[in-house]
DNA sequence: GGGCACATGTAAATCGTTACATGATTTC
DNA sequence: GAAATCATGTAACGATTTACATGTGCCC
């Protein structure tokens, strides 16, 4: 178990979110730019948890609503989660852009290709841009979305930046051809 | 084996490297910033290319160096490049960035420990930039190096907005704690 | 002789996704 | 009664990293 996944699960317990699927609901609605998860490592990650001390487990059982586990972080939990959130980043970043894979290909593909390309992420960021926005405009800034604000930020402006990057590329791949 | 893997590899043999160990370091080189491959990739990818008739392989026999095999793409493997090149981008994007995990959980840390993040973050960035700097400076601005320069800009930018934005959030986060 | 650059490769372990299995309740 | 949402889980497969094994030749 990558020691990572299993400290962001424990983190996330701390937002509030209590069961396996409602980790994978928040993963997914602000989380989902900046890290994935599936369902294949949510769940051993919270029996290992558990296991280890760093969480319990409690069944809830509500009349007209399937079974559900809880699942709480232990106050040691809490210590190594903290721990954990001290120590360095180290780059973990396992980047892979397919864009910039295929575009530094560029002399394999006519230009019109290429240029295709960048269009068509253009408008994939512009989406995402989009999304963006709206969820900003429909959360209320309170504290408590402080240290989300900033991720979002983060994703806007980096969407922004390679919306900007596409067009200038775009620009400049046209211009060569003539 | 994953198809990008393949294809990549492939696609690198056009750029005149020939070996394995030539690709690593055409890797490392220019195109650790948006994809990543170790030995254990090239070395197998290599024999399934030849396997599947899209490379070939001789074996060169230099007086006074070590034994070394290179591989040249075919026409087909040229064709099916080609094939793959024009595939609409599909988002491979495995993003994950644990310094925006790590913001995320700001509540459960001190402020102090954010700022400190980011001030280590803003760091490696600025390096990362002064080395795309060197490597801008170190290369003839020819027509081969048209395609890698648009995405060494990629590089750049966006090592810039993510420079900003530490500077930007850091501010935010000390504004707050007053 | 030590260290470095060149050079090739594999096995094991780890990590992660996908697809599947299951079943309750609610809404149309 | 069909579809959607809530809810949990695993097995198989696929991808990737890490560590190891091996050897040459050159320079200090």
């Amino acid at each position: 178990m990558k020691t990572e996944t299993k400290w962001i699960i424990l983190g996330i317990l701390t937002t509030g979110c209590q069961t396996g699927y409602e980790i994978k609901n928040l993963m997914d609605a602000s989380f989902q730019h900046f890290w994935k998860m599936s369902y294949g490592q949510i769940y051993p990650a919270l029996k290992v948890l558990v296991e280890e001390g760093y969480a319990t487990q409690s069944v809830v059982r509500t009349e007209g609503a399937p079974e559900k586990k809880q699942y709480t972080i232990t106050l040691t939990g809490r210590r190594m989660l903290h721990r954990w959130l001290e120590t360095p980043i180290h780059d973990t970043s396992v980047v892979k852009n397919e864009l910039l894979v295929k575009l530094f290909f560029g002399t394999e593909m006519t230009r019109h290709q290429a240029v295709a390309h960048l269009e068509e992420q253009a408008e994939l960021l512009q989406a995402k841009l989009d999304v963006y926005e709206q969820i900003e405009a429909n959360i209320c800034n309170n504290d408590e979305s402080e240290f989300w604000m900033y991720t979002l930020n983060y994703g806007k402006e980096i969407a922004q930046a390679e919306l900007l990057w596409c067009q200038k590329t775009k620009g400049e791949i046209k211009c060569k051809s003539e």
